[in-house]
DNA sequence: CTCTTAAATAAGAATTATTCCTATTTAATA
DNA sequence: TATTAAATAGGAATAATTCTTATTTAAGAG
């Protein structure tokens, strides 16, 4: 993702262009293992040192609310991000590895069946798998 | 859940019967929300005064090592916990609300799918929708 | 290009959730 | 009833995140 095009992703979603937040979109293309806010601190400081780490936080909410990225899930307490729009789900294991799982047919059927099923008193607005199990060759 | 049924589940997973744990057991069995560390705490607090915190957060820990209650996924890093054990799905809302949502039909579904369709590198132990979107009449 | 202003950020204090530590207590069992 | 490993109390420590306020800055107007 060049700077062109982090510029775009800014104004599209009607933010201000600011060097903090083009370097936060700068960290998420160089990672793809749904970062921590921790993760990410730690990348920003060793290539921006002057950027305060609240300022990364309040981006990434900004961020969030904008739909630019996504909270992942968790059950441990910590917040992880994805920067991953198109529709998908998520592989964890026992070692805080969260991988992305893209499956069109699997969201055929899941429509599929939804289409007919309704549940009561609930709105479906979108389904995601949490898989777990084991990564064999990690 | 009375007094006997708690004391089976405690001695069936090799643990002690202490008035601690039974009082956590207790507090499960009054809450039908996936409550929150916090919320048990305060339950807690209330019947039994002199529990300590740490304590109940150890008991948590321990009761979810032998599969007695569950950790539930949340984005916003608090966690929540499961008491319910039979497989089922969760519905998620912006307010924090979290219900269960027990479907037969579509376990039987992801279980044919991924009887045939593998995931390369990854080993499923568990499948487990997040279905996020709107409760109506809450 | 300069000015204006609302929005964004820095810096660090404060808060929240959770874990850790150690002395004391207790449940199980012999 | 005595023994002992396990469990707990109490509170300090840590980690993650949010909050606060003064300062800076990006974007648009003139």
């Amino acid at each position: 993702m060049d700077f062109i095009k982090i510029r775009n992703t800014l104004t599209m979603h009607g933010l201000k262009i600011t060097p903090q937040r083009t370097a936060i979109l700068e960290a998420f293309d160089e990672m793809r293992d749904h970062p921590s806010a921790d993760i990410i601190i730690e990348y920003i400081r060793q290539h921006h040192p002057n950027i305060a780490t609240g300022t990364v936080y309040n981006t990434l909410e900004t961020f969030v609310d904008k739909g630019i990225i996504q909270k992942v899930k968790t059950e441990n307490g910590v917040m992880r991000y994805d920067f991953i729009t198109e529709k998908h789900h998520h592989l964890y294991d026992d070692s805080n590895i969260i991988k992305d799982y893209f499956d069109e047919e699997l969201n055929e059927i899941l429509q599929d069946y939804f289409k007919n099923k309704t549940i009561p008193g609930f709105e479906i607005e979108d389904i995601k798998l949490q898989i777990k199990g084991k990564f064999n060759n990690v």
